[in-house]
DNA sequence: CTGAAAGCGCTAACAA
DNA sequence: TTGTTAGCGCTTTCAG
């Protein structure tokens, strides 16, 4: 390993004005600002990143933590974080929770302030005093999809609209002159996806159709969980003409079930989700969901904490991330055609 | 924060004491320990992270370069990987080379050696060179998935038996009694999955069935390749009764081509894969496929690295992972259902 | 414009 | 058993 001192004096320098040339520090003569640059060369120099981070008292680093990276929607969040992450010269450390929060607490104890000076939180199953612990140790906290931004958790995040998620995918099926409407949530009543059927059950009661308990099921957030939900829901009442999903993998669940009830989609029952992972274009038919902005909100939740960090930014911020869309596809149909 | 020298103070002893009981060296009072320990629990102090890797001069992170997070592959091979490394103490940074030579040779230049000792190489379409040169620069490297055990890279590195898994694959179709076989490569002809088609071709040879290039496609490995590539080859041959994909990802890409073109699977076509992602258990049907050993390898990747940091391993080592395994779910049938 | 010196927080000999 | 003394490789005042 080549190190800065060995630069120095081949060039003939001192370390200092290595680094100062290394950092564009300016003042640095012309002349020897070459010979520094031939040296760092010649010896295939790469700075010591850790010692470089203890130096300036702060890391290269950013932690991302998340229940399972295996779960379909993280991996393009991840992707779109390191990429930011990257651009503004840090790397990303994943930590998978498993949703245990004892893994996550000895993950923040560890990592935050020492190998990572942010952390980028994404639905984790984090207890929010080990959060607030975290951030009182001096290490920035972005929450990077907060459900609410009509109630600010009281920690920088960044706000997704799912409750509008939620009433604009109802909307849709209300337009297609649905009446009866299976609601599959992939959460507990009060998990991460409450706003979402919120959002639903409001829509539909502004249109005056009544949404009962037995029409919705709770559920893991999973395509299996989807399936298993859909198939009760669909044979207890098979009078149902669409069903919500508050996320894409438990519709691509549901589409599963209506297939093995022999009901077709969109023809004999419409299936609409949210979040429009890549899996939701790629499915048969294409599912029709609630796009949310997975690029955008990770790019803000990157640059937030890079505000917080470097302290431009204070307080317990909360930036709304660009509004859900709709996104129209072969899953959801009129209701009229539907064949009973 | 706190720091080591602050503990010491509070305890009334000496930095060097501190270090000493917090990494269980031994030789420690058991009476100063338990001061010591008290000073660490009312002061809340966390070991610097960075300050230790500089002193120890190794740093406890390991790198996994890989093309992209977000191919539903990696995600899979990624939580297990950053399971093992948890449990040596170590923290997984992700680096996404976007298939890009230069982004992988500027990650590897950057944290080879200086914030990660070593680097996990997950088909990131990176440069042999580099990646000697890395080795070269004292980082450890272990190839996560080299396709050929037969011929070993001259690298360290997890091999698993893709040739096998091609022929296993196509022994299934055979057995089916199928004899018109396509074949969606999803690589180049080069590319990283050419062992699983020579080990496809070659069971097809020693079975006496012809397979001739006209039955092969080369394409991206997609589902929507995967689409494109069986639209194609069903048209052009429609006399076809059986689909061999690379992987599970183009499979069910063909799966999705079949149902457009009207074709039943597995009635009228059957489907096989390679990889057996969670997709392939959660597709309708289920795509029946030959399962590779995705957990075992990153564990053995893992360790096989940090055999190679600690040097108790050194140079071109290989380790075979267990052999791949046929998986038969509802996407392959009998040859002799066909309708024509 | 360049050098000297101190120090980031921790570990690791070696002494006491 | 504990303290002392040096660093790890780099950055950063502050002099010159």
């Amino acid at each position: 390993m080549t190190t800065l001192t060995e630069v120095a004096k081949l060039a003939g320098v001192t370390a200092a004005t290595v680094s100062n040339v290394l950092r564009n520090r300016g003042k640095v003569g012309v002349a020897t600002r070459q010979r520094v640059l031939e040296a760092v060369d010649t010896l295939g120099y790469r700075p010591h990143l850790t010692a470089r981070a203890l130096a300036e008292g702060s890391a290269p680093t950013l932690a991302l933590m998340v229940s399972s990276i295996a779960n379909p929607f993280y991996p393009e969040f991840a992707l779109a974080a390191e990429r930011a992450a990257r651009q503004s010269g840090r790397f990303l450390i994943v930590c998978n929770t498993n949703e245990d929060p004892a893994i996550g607490r000895a993950y923040l104890e560890q990592i935050a302030g020492t190998l990572s000076e942010g952390v980028l939180v994404m639905n984790a199953n984090l207890d929010f005093d080990d959060l607030r612990k975290t951030q009182a140790r001096g290490t920035a906290v972005v929450l990077c999809m907060w459900e609410r931004p009509d109630a600010p958790p009281g920690m920088p995040c960044i706000a997704v609209d799912f409750f509008a998620a939620g009433a604009l995918a109802a909307r849709h099926l209300l337009d297609l002159g649905h009446k009866r409407i299976g609601a599959i949530i992939g959460s507990q009543a009060d998990g991460v996806h409450a706003a979402r059927y919120e959002g639903f059950c409001a829509t539909l009661r502004e249109a005056g159709i009544a949404h009962v308990p037995a029409e919705a099921r709770f559920t893991r957030d999973s395509i299996q969980g989807g399936y298993e939900a859909a198939t009760e829901l669909l044979t207890a009442l098979p009078e149902v003409t669409a069903i919500f999903a508050t996320n894409d993998l438990p519709a691509l669940g549901a589409m599963h079930a209506a297939a093995d009830l022999g009901r077709k989609v969109p023809e004999d029952l419409s299936v609409i989700g949210i979040t429009d992972i890549q899996l939701a274009r790629e499915s048969r038919p294409a599912l029709s969901t609630v796009a949310v902005p997975t690029e955008a909100a990770a790019t803000m939740a990157v640059r937030l904490l890079r505000a917080l960090i470097d302290g431009s930014a204070v307080g317990a911020l909360m930036q709304v991330a660009p509004a859900p869309e709709l996104v129209v596809r072969a899953s959801t149909g009129s209701a009229r055609n539907r064949r009973s």
